[in-house]
DNA sequence: TGACTTAATGAACGGCCAGTCGGTAAGTAC
DNA sequence: GTACTTACCGACTGGCCGTTCATTAAGTCA
């Protein structure tokens, strides 16, 4: 019934490489279109596939972007939990060596997926629910034991390590959100670097206990 | 060549009214489902209208959401303009008003009003630009003058009023975006008002010029 | 009361796209 | 070579929803 309308395109057989190509095409189109708006078909043509290919690896469009979401986010997430486990000096150098992370990640098109959480936590909660917990959850245990074991050591004030959580990563995000979103449609500017650095001077001075410079 | 199906339903022609009644509903409706995924037919049901009387009031759905920016967020920029332009005390001071305010509105639906323009921010440029003009840069320019104003009188340290200013909104709008999606989805839980509290907290300690409690 | 104005209605249209599936061709075994 | 397996393709379907517009009825005025 269908008449294959022209010259078939040349084909290849690389059942291996496909998932991550697709994914990658997926993020990518994902990052300045927002997910609802990417169409299957686009991100097939970015990795050099047919649509139909796509449903080989993923069953759904929601599935793709968990898998986005697992494959480029979560590795992330361990190397900082990593470089934490390994950290052995003050805990305040180690807060700056994660916003040093964090910065060089912002610089990345990974920066978008929390946008596209974001976005799209009322239309698919699985999402959220996936972000939730192997993403959120974690960091913000990590975070807490990193405050509270500066309180416990004495080089924190005795503040609830749950509270300053958001408080630390809060300027961060909002350097990510700004550039994927409103930093693309205005001319107000920041550099992410410059406003992460006066951050993190003013929270770990906000957060010392005595006299520290 | 219709055939108005049944009972049709009854009528009141009220056209002041109903352009108030569509923001209130397009708002709430998009809050929990976003733009994109928010039917004009459920927006009008909610406003116990019909579908078509949508459009004697806004053009498209893009300027109805347009709308609901300019009608409720933008007057309470307004509101927290005046508040700064008749404050008297310490900069300190007023920081910690504006902070208080902002921890009014996160607990109103209009916190909603910053993801859905984040989300649709790519979809949408006229809707970012509208945020960026009206809302973002007016805000970044009064919070900078605050800043200004309390380095100049020797209140905070020399920090460039430009990058304080994500410093000091992040947490807060990192409150409001965490309560409009992930917060849905998952045990985790802040108290805003404690979070705000604390970070208003490090954040004075760590701008201070001096010795300061 | 009847003529007129205009707010309001909702069926129908048109375009879009996730997901399906019959079919093609690259690779493989013999 | 021939038969077989399976990755891959893309036309098509079905449903959804923003927008239109012919029609209806509420209000107004003489």
């Amino acid at each position: 019934m269908q008449i294959p309308s022209r010259a078939p395109k040349r084909r290849f057989r690389r059942k291996d490489a496909r998932p991550s190509e697709i994914v990658e095409a997926a993020l990518a189109l994902f990052t300045d279109r927002g997910f609802a708006a990417t169409r299957l078909e686009d991100v097939a043509a970015r990795a050099g596939i047919g649509k139909g290919t796509i449903y080989l690896y993923f069953p759904t469009k929601e599935e793709l972007f968990r898998a986005v979401v697992r494959r480029r986010l979560v590795p992330n997430l361990d190397a900082i939990e990593a470089m934490i486990a390994r950290h052995a000096g003050s805990s305040a150098e180690l807060l700056l060596g994660v916003a040093a992370r964090a910065q060089q990640l912002i610089a990345t098109d990974i920066a978008a997926i929390p946008k596209l959480v974001l976005a799209e936590s009322g239309n698919f909660p699985a999402i959220a629910q996936l972000y939730a917990e192997e993403v959120a959850k974690r960091g913000l245990a990590m975070l807490e034991r990193v405050f509270a074991r500066g309180i416990a050591s004495g080089e924190f004030r005795p503040l609830d390590p749950h509270c300053l959580v958001p408080v630390f990563t809060g300027p961060l995000l909002q350097m990510a959100l700004w550039q994927q979103s409103l930093g693309r449609h205005t001319d107000i500017q920041f550099d992410p670097a410059k406003v992460i650095e006066t951050h993190v001077d003013v929270f770990l001075r906000g957060i010392a206990a005595a006299s520290d410079a």
